[in-house]
DNA sequence: TATGTGTTAATTGTCGACAATATTGATGAT
DNA sequence: ATCATCAATATTGTCGACAATTAACACATA
């Protein structure tokens, strides 16, 4: 973990802003290795800054539960559990679920289009590519629900928290999912649904869609646990 | 807004974690007006600490959304509007019916038996003093379901977020309920069926009850605003 | 009077140094 | 050899000062 502070664009204001910014993508990359211990004087020298604004940048990881910190001792990358995993599932398919509710009340005709364009593209993608598309196009279509909720105060838990969550475990397991095809037709019959404006019937689709996403990680680790343990 | 720093034990490590806690509890009850901005440096001599834990704390409270900041101007505490508040109700009313859900499946014997005293002790503070079971009792019910759902991550949500800016709207806007006897009963039928261990009801009764109140809080900022407006 | 501009003042962002705490390693006793 | 104790080291927490940016104000102009 050397080079962290190189390219991406991102034309932040502040120091504290741009190293944050890095920072999660070093961490949800698994250049800074989960449970690995963060040395302030070390990452201070390492971005060329002082330990002010490195601070407030551990700080905000702090908050999106990046990273965990104990006074007096110091921050960890955080390390995960499939528990923890799980728990997360369980929440999402509750708050996607109002999130696809809201969105079929509150999306504009527009926004549904660009929604089948996104849908178009990842269909291109899974032909082409389908890495891609499992680590980072499924959560660009969650995400885009979620902002078409409306709702300001779940699209900030989605992007200051559980956006983050979901991409580190997403790179930390791998997850090379047989439900790419089959998540994809489901994301297409959400997608209807918020079309007619069916706001229970989106709900119903997202939170069954999550759900068994969630079984299938649940197999996949009871599997691999049985094997290891 | 000047006598923020005394009381409250409250034995933090930290200066930060003091000053954090000392900040959300003056926020929350109004002593720091809603909408205000926060000077730094006026801050920093009334708690007669330097800056740099003050941003430090100053960055938590913005973490759970009780102040806002933008760079190089300075941080205002967050203004409430009543389409906000709807929001987070429904945010509740997806998040407790999970909590609520889990907390049937989760909380052991013991951990039920203490909820129902914690229903007893709010009887009795119905019959002598209503306001503080409006202001935090109701709370306290809704933190303990939370908590008993076991699922770390919805009760760091809850602690870290919603539950301040809950109490905010509470303070703030007053809302001497009519609803105080009717949703102590619904809390009643929520532990029962989280006794008899049925989730699907657990959840079903919690998710109704706050959409109730939702419902409430919404004919209460209709009627206010068609008269004022 | 209203509006635009330039200067001053104040506030935020950043830095380096010091104090307080925790970790490491060595030393000695059981 | 194991464990406890203590010194040395390193890391985090806190502070005060400086730099960069924004806000406030006076002044000139239309």
């Amino acid at each position: 973990m050397s080079e962290i502070l190189e390219n991406k664009p991102a034309v932040f204001s502040t120091i504290a802003d741009t190293v944050c910014s890095k920072l999660q993508n070093a961490i949800v990359e698994g250049i800074i290795p989960a449970g690995s211990k963060i040395s302030e004087p070390a990452l201070a020298i390492e971005f060329g800054i002082s330990r002010g604004p490195l601070r407030e940048a551990l700080s905000r990881l702090e908050a999106c539960n990046l990273i965990e910190r104990t006074p007096n001792v110091g921050a960890r990358v955080v390390s995960l559990t499939p528990q923890h995993l799980v728990e997360i599932y369980l929440i999402r398919e509750s708050l996607e679920g109002l999130a696809a509710r809201m969105a079929a009340e509150n999306m504009s005709d527009k926004e549904i289009n660009e929604l089948d364009e996104l849908l178009e593209k990842h269909q291109q993608q899974i032909k082409q590519d389908q890495s891609y598309y499992q680590k980072e196009g499924d959560m660009d279509f969650h995400f885009q629900i979620v902002k078409g909720s409306k709702n300001s105060h779940l699209i900030d838990m989605f992007s200051n928290d559980l956006y983050h969550l979901i991409r580190l475990y997403r790179y930390q397991f791998g997850m090379v999912s047989n439900r790419v095809q089959r998540a994809f037709i489901e994301h297409g019959h959400i997608v209807d649904a918020i079309r007619q404006r069916d706001g229970e019937l989106a709900q119903f689709l997202m939170s069954r869609h999550i759900s068994s996403s969630r079984k299938n990680v649940e197999k996949m680790l009871d599997e691999h646990l049985t094997i290891t343990d």
